[in-house]
DNA sequence: CGAGTTCTTGAGCTAATTCAATTTGTGTGG
DNA sequence: CCACACAAATTGAATTAGCTCAAGAACTCG
């Protein structure tokens, strides 16, 4: 057994990710060696975590902060496709459909990752079945809210995109309900295919409906109005 | 062995089957295993597939024809997710995210399908490791092409998509080019996200680029004059 | 408290939708 | 094979949603 010189997770670091979907639902001796693999990553606001094009080497877990994946217009604009918090994985789809990123991944706040070198995670796969479950399992449910994405895009207006967001993220109780955004106003309106400024409109329209903005906290007056924007 | 009374594929739907990603990669003794499993299935033009919200029974492999996924707006209208031709998987997130279907399927023409019975596939995918790999391949690659979708649809113009999807099939030989669209253009333009009015204008839009429409031919005078656009 | 950032609001503009009418294409039966 | 009938595609006109640009307000953090 060489002796591994490769930096690993801290303890707290290492709880967290105990706690992912990923890691969650394997046995006890396949997380370990999971947590073998994981290197820890950390990025600052608005560092680059990998640019498309280049040849992806990892695939990543969220530990804490958000990541904003996005892709390049010819003109320069940046669109973003998806946003991932804690818990969630991303770049799991280079382990069979490299070399290269197709899109870009920039931290949207302080973030730390861990990460898994592709070619270690390629051999676990062939190994353990239950990894090979749990990745399945990730990419589906990837694939299934990208696909809900691209429906929404096509059939929702602004406003209706926030209301539909706002309910999906409140808990299910109550008829007056606040909740606290999770990251900053202009992320939301990329991850909802909006430019800022409309995501702001967005919010005006939905103040007649009930809905109080002040900075990140947002009440609910009428749950059930809501629903029927 | 029990005798199995299931409907088989004939022999010239299993030809066209071997030849599918799902399939192709497989070894010899797999291959056999998912043509045991591979029920035929026929649909009329128009014909649903099944309808969103409805409980998974199979995942597909289109033989032929196309089929387009949707999903139904709170107003009945329709918003196509992803169009699927000959060889494409679909619904195998159901695998693993079930039991109900998130979005509708419907056969855009005259279709024939292989189907999986879900229960059997599990039981398949436990026990052979490369059919996991197999559909996690697929599930990727419709992952990739999903979040390329909603990237295009947040950066490109309607004439960028059309120029866009008449790049990607088209051989890359040649300035001089003519394509034959596989399906009617109502259907094209719900793949890229438009109307068909929209669609239309947008082959106006390109004519200066020298892009000339004939029923379902489209003549590409000048590739390179194209990829400006 | 103050400086920088983020957010909001207004005005003008553009892209794309909707609705309606015409043209073109396709398939069927005589 | 042609004519007819239905479906699909195009075109025009009006409308709407969202974008861009620019200025002012509010929030955040040191």
């Amino acid at each position: 057994m060489a002796m591994n010189k490769l930096p690993k997770l801290n303890l707290r670091d290492r709880a967290v990710l105990m706690k992912t979907p990923l890691i969650s639902g394997l046995a006890p001796s396949v997380q370990a060696r999971m947590l073998e693999l994981a290197m820890p990553g950390t990025f600052a606001a608005r560092g680059i975590i990998f640019r498309e094009g280049t040849e992806a080497e990892h695939l990543y877990c969220i530990l804490s902060g958000y990541v904003r994946l996005f892709r390049l217009g010819r003109d320069g604009r940046e669109a973003d496709i998806r946003i991932c918090g804690p818990g969630d994985v991303f770049a799991e789809c280079m382990l069979t459909m490299g070399p290269r990123h197709r899109y870009s991944a920039q931290a949207a706040e302080n973030v730390t990752v861990a990460r898994f070198d592709l070619q270690k995670m390629r051999m676990l796969v062939e190994r353990e079945k239950e990894v090979a479950r749990a990745l399945m399992q990730v990419t589906a449910n990837n694939l299934l809210s990208t696909m809900e994405c691209v429906a929404n895009d096509r059939l929702q207006t602004a406003p209706q995109r926030v209301a539909h967001y706002l309910l999906a993220n409140c808990p299910p109780e109550g008829s007056e309900i606040s909740i606290r955004l999770p990251f900053q106003k202009s992320l939301l309106a990329g991850k909802l295919g909006l430019a800022p400024e409309a995501l702001s409109r967005a919010f005006s329209t939905l103040k007649p409906a009930g809905v109080t903005v002040r900075g990140r906290l947002i009440q609910i007056h009428d749950v059930s109005a809501l629903k029927q924007i």
